[in-house]
DNA sequence: AAGTGGTCTAGACCACCTC
DNA sequence: AGGTGGTCTAGACCACTTG
């Protein structure tokens, strides 16, 4: 009787990735169940569990109780994005970091606001305008509101001295986080504020945080001419 | 003697979560050792292991062998990208997909994709050039360089009816993936395949990937006026 | 060298979902 | 209602890495 060299739940995975890919099962197919391929491979079930939870988050099957273990039948590229906060990314380029608020006021959302909040209306929330800065020149501009029903405390923060952004990672946890990429215009007032043609193309980032349902933040930054956005696998 | 109501691992991890949040522990901290907080909470120390390994990977702690658990001293937003197939996404929006194979030809590299791909030089590799549509409208037009060294089967595929996105999702494994997102100008060429002004601001997203460091694939996808690539967490 | 996290097992029970 | 994946435990051993 000799020792299975090694189970590791990594190789496990591998095997069971290998026969996806090498078409033993096709897109759509269901797996044997983890208990069988636990028989099959030597292995404990827990491993088999821990195998394919690796391959589930990866996007390459999908798992449901009783429903059993299947290929999925359309493939995705799936990579995680991190999103540091604005100050360190760029002290990170190496770059000296500045901030300068713009505007602060208590208003009404726009509709779209609203709508990327969920909420059937506009409402009463903070606006913060502010703009970060890479060796004293604009690197992202932020259009940020901010729900002083979720956030009472954001009425005490100095937002002269620290941005919303760093604040609220900070102190204020989020349940959902929905986030949007896309290219806009310049127009007049990004382009005198970068700097830049006013039909520059520039990258923008919107994100939406809420904590159980309550609406937390709703941010659109606009960055500076050539930004890009980068993900390492 | 009461048994405890029931830790379950999200329990676990939403205790210590919020020992972070209400800055029992701050940034930087260290955290006691699994067996530790297991002995505290009542728990198996792999329940502890569960709930950390879903901090670690949210980004909220760090852990190392021997050098413990520490909460990060810069918070990240991470976030999953799921981006799926051209054609799948088409028809998840209620459209009729169409592809056309613009162009494809053998050729050297130019020294971007070479530096893409980490290569010192130029070397020869398959350019194809082809347009996803929407409805008949053009939807992505996609530039990608194949290297056949790696992927020689590409050879045998039949490019003007399938596309390489989809052949190699379905076919070619990788191991490694950069994506890279910016905002470029329309220029004259995509403002009249697009059909928009010259100066329209469009999405690009760029996507290299390897197996075992060989070079598989770089692709610069260019999407039409008002694309937007979204998230929800 | 030793401390800490990571993995593996065997077994039990739970919870969800399809059949 | 029953099958399948998900979780939990207790204990052992492994592997990384830092003091």
């Amino acid at each position: 009787m000799t020792v299975i060299p090694r189970h590791s739940w990594k190789s496990v995975r591998d095997v069971i990735h290998g026969k996806i890919l090498d078409s033993t099962f096709g897109p759509g197919d269901k797996l044997p169940k983890d208990e069988e391929l636990a028989g099959e491979l030597g292995c404990a079930r827990a491993t088999v569990q821990r195998a394919m939870r690796d391959l589930a988050e990866s996007g390459v099957v999908e798992r449901r109780r009783k429903g059993g273990t299947h290929v999925r039948s359309d493939p995705v590229t799936r990579a995680t994005l991190d999103i540091p906060i604005t100050r360190r990314e760029v002290e990170q380029r190496g770059s000296v970091y500045g901030y300068q608020l713009i505007n602060l006021e208590e208003a009404d959302t726009p509709y779209e606001i609203a709508a990327s909040f969920g909420l059937p209306s506009p409402c009463r929330m903070l606006r913060v305008e502010a703009v970060h800065m890479a060796d004293r020149r604009p690197y992202i501009y932020e259009d940020r509101w901010i729900s002083p029903q979720t956030v009472p405390e954001i009425r005490d923060v100095d937002l002269t001295a620290e941005s919303a952004n760093e604040w609220l990672v900070r102190n204020k946890p989020y349940n959902r986080c929905d986030l949007r990429f896309y290219a806009e215009r310049a127009g007049a007032y990004h382009a005198r504020l970068f700097n830049t043609d006013v039909n520059e193309a520039l990258f923008v980032m919107e994100r939406t945080t809420w904590l159980n349902d309550d609406p937390i933040t709703s941010l659109k930054a606009v960055t500076a001419p050539g930004y890009q956005l980068i993900t390492t696998t």
